[in-house]
DNA sequence: GTCTATAGAAGGATAGAC
DNA sequence: GTCTATCCTTCTATAGAC
């Protein structure tokens, strides 16, 4: 089945943007890696290494996403689904030895300002994750107007959670950012509880 | 002089690893772009590019976290040198075409699962930042036992702002990390001010 | 001690056998 | 259409001329 390992190049691919980043991850590490010929990428991927960079990334982008909606529906309000995302990420950090983080944000730092097709890639996944989380925000009780804003600070302080634990090896910053995501979160439902905001 | 020469190599690692991140940067391209030799770079590091970008990335560092405090004290109070500093990277992002950002993000992303030795030097200047700003939030009123845990949000904001605001070429992301920032800072100085509070 | 030339490995990409 | 062998470039690193 040729589709099999196409999709096995995409996973692999994927895990070590995640691990080593876009410039650090070789095309022949990845069939290694994966145990396809040199030849597959570039049957499946014409368009090389971009070609195939681009789809991992808007790939991992829904995956990702999906991943932590489920991880947010668990909780009960949405202080509780926040609080579950930033601890389910302090604990997939302590259990993969700090390498399973975000999956697409160190090559959104690498190639914001050296290739403008992956750029716009991570652009658009960032994008969806801020409107989705937005949605929630807004569902949970947020007043419309302060929903957008608020959703874009929870996922920098996730983001900024994986850099500073995985460089520390520590989950003591991850934790500080689920605390000030919590926070900001209570004190938005909580304006959106009085008869004045809005 | 011979330092000139070693300082003209560290100034420009310093400028390509913040655009081009460090498997993104060759020592071929930096010798190219500070006008040096190739042999000085061996010259002057021993240990080759792991060891340049050791010395990069705590200076980086250490530069930066100047800057910082500098912009950080045009505020009156805290609330106002937090804003200072999130207007000051919105508009460095804005003036450099979104390339100006964090000296040592993209480094410290890509090597924490890879190098060992510069992902201990990226650890250490995360934390030299947060043990600063700690001292800044103490002292301008924040509980001591909140200021090591805001501090590193205020970081992750503004680190997270960097990271979308790059990818979407847009301040927007920075903006609402500033925001954030101000609500959270404002807060835990409003806490202190209550008698029951510390 | 400053600099050039080059080694040896790994990078992305391609041609063509089967 | 699956895979191998190879091309050319670039990488880090070193040797040695001057």
């Amino acid at each position: 089945m040729q589709s099999d390992t196409r999709r096995r190049i995409l996973d692999t691919t994927a895990d070590l943007f995640r691990r080593h980043g876009y410039t650090g991850t070789g095309l022949k590490q990845i069939v290694a890696a994966a145990n396809a010929p040199f030849g597959s990428i570039y049957h499946f991927f014409p368009g090389g290494k971009q070609e195939l960079g681009e789809e991992v990334i808007r790939r991992s982008g829904r995956m990702y996403q999906e991943l932590v909606e489920a991880v947010w529906s668990q909780g009960d309000d949405l202080v509780d689904g926040v609080r579950a995302v930033f601890d389910g990420a302090a604990e997939v950090l302590r259990a993969t030895g700090y390498v399973d983080a975000c999956p697409i944000a160190t090559v959104a730092l690498e190639v914001a300002s050296s290739n403008d097709t992956l750029r716009r890639a991570t652009a658009d996944v960032f994008e969806s994750w801020v409107t989705a989380a937005a949605e929630r925000l807004r569902a949970g009780g947020v007043p419309s107007r302060r929903a957008r804003p608020l959703a874009i600070a929870v996922i920098q302080l996730l983001e900024g959670g994986f850099m500073l634990s995985r460089a520390a090896q520590d989950t003591e910053a991850m934790d500080a950012a689920g605390a000030a995501a919590i926070e900001l979160v209570a004190a938005a439902v909580r304006r959106g509880k009085l008869p004045a905001a809005r």
